[in-house]
DNA sequence: GCAAAAGTGTTTATGTTACACCCATGT
DNA sequence: ACATGGGTGTAACATAAACACTTTTGC
């Protein structure tokens, strides 16, 4: 059919923003690129979309390989297309955002040809393409999400301390949070179920909780919403 | 360079779903396709993306070729690119959404070729390709946005009463609000203007109203955060 | 015993909800 | 005069914010 010659194509990406926290602070994971152009710049995973693959599935596939990431929480961004903002040609991309726990980080360098590393948000080094760009666009995603969503436990370990969760709120948003009534808030939204497992450590022994999706899921059924 | 040839490309379309307020209840802008597949079937506005344009350069230039409409509010929503969603091959599809006021809507059917008509979002024909979900995804975001950013003036005149904007909050959010209530909240953010003008008509005049969106400005740097 | 993080309640201020009547105009 | 939408205030209630000390553990 004359159809596939009747418009010329950009080439076609998808671009992973990729977050973690190591307790301390939010962290981005970059690979090393080893290709032209931007050869041995830092960049977000991700690569070409194949011609008969779903987005997402696109998204996982060039996570995996770069990363070794696998089942993570990923939800689509935005799609960056300015003409010019790839040297190789009209190249447009559709940018993801990912969670991960601490348990599926990968190791910090590996000693496969494709390095990844994890960066603080606040210390990135210079990006390949217009990462930069689609990076801000995440963080600010992240931080209007974190607030009535409950994204904060697909980035903690399943078993969480709530002076953890706490620390997690306050890296994404950027402030301090009074403790009392951030626990009252949370144990009050009736999601978070205490455990009667306790960390060990240097300190008085914390309780563990864990997210309640099933708790979750019939609460926002009923037209629940909840804000922090 | 063999860059090009690498990779198989997927055709790239922008499509939009234009929502309109006339008082009463939200529509949306449709065209009737005069081309297959789906000839005389409603779609939304929408069209393949040109080799050196921008994403938003492609919505705008197809909404004013197929809908005559100019300077509207628009906001990239969400890409569509699962495999078999057009049936000539593989499309992917950056989806936005527009907000006219009324004194921009174009003709509620053109002698044109291309048929443009609104309708209700709750009485909608069958609809093009997976256009019913970006429709759906649209919907989801408008509900969600108005709560909490200035959109509702981008549906109304440039002067509006508090009655109209209620109504739209209505229609928008999909349930009746309390009109003292709603009054005193919205007065008191401070970015709605009351001007000494009236409407005229059939009944008690009512005053007018003007969006100050320097005021709004300034109060969102100040890190202002509003919600309905 | 001391450093370090965990845990816990009350008071005050602020915001949200519910609710009913008179007003100005056109017909 | 009546129908129609415009306009107004207060009291009860719920939510959010501010605030300091005791507990438990490892060293």
């Amino acid at each position: 059919m004359s159809f596939t010659y009747e418009y010329p194509r950009p080439s076609l990406t998808v671009d992973c923003v990729v977050f973690g926290f190591d307790g301390n602070g939010l962290q981005v994971l970059l690979i090393r690129r080893g290709l032209v152009p931007f050869l041995g710049c830092w960049a977000l995973p991700g690569g070409f979309v194949l011609m008969d693959e779903d987005l997402e599935t696109a998204a996982r596939r060039e996570l995996q390989e770069e990363t070794s990431l696998r089942e993570v929480f990923l939800e689509q961004l935005q799609t960056f297309g300015a003409p010019g903002r790839d040297p190789r040609g009209r190249v447009v991309s559709v940018a993801y955002f990912a969670l991960v726990r601490p348990d599926q980080h990968p190791a910090k360098s590996d000693t496969d040809a494709s390095e990844a590393a994890w960066f603080p948000v606040g210390k990135l080094p210079e990006l390949a393409f217009d990462h930069d760009e689609i990076l801000r666009a995440a963080q600010a995603r992240l931080h209007g999400k974190v607030r009535w969503q409950p994204i904060g436990f697909e980035l903690l370990p399943e078993k969480f301390t709530l002076g953890q969760l706490q620390a997690l709120y306050e890296a994404v948003l950027g402030r301090s949070l009074d403790k009392r009534n951030f626990r009252k808030k949370l144990l009050a939204l009736d999601f978070i179920a205490p455990l009667e497992e306790f960390t060990a450590g240097s300190h008085r022994p914390a309780r563990l909780h864990r997210f309640d999706r099933p708790r979750y899921d019939a609460l926002t059924e009923g037209g629940f919403h909840f804000e922090i």
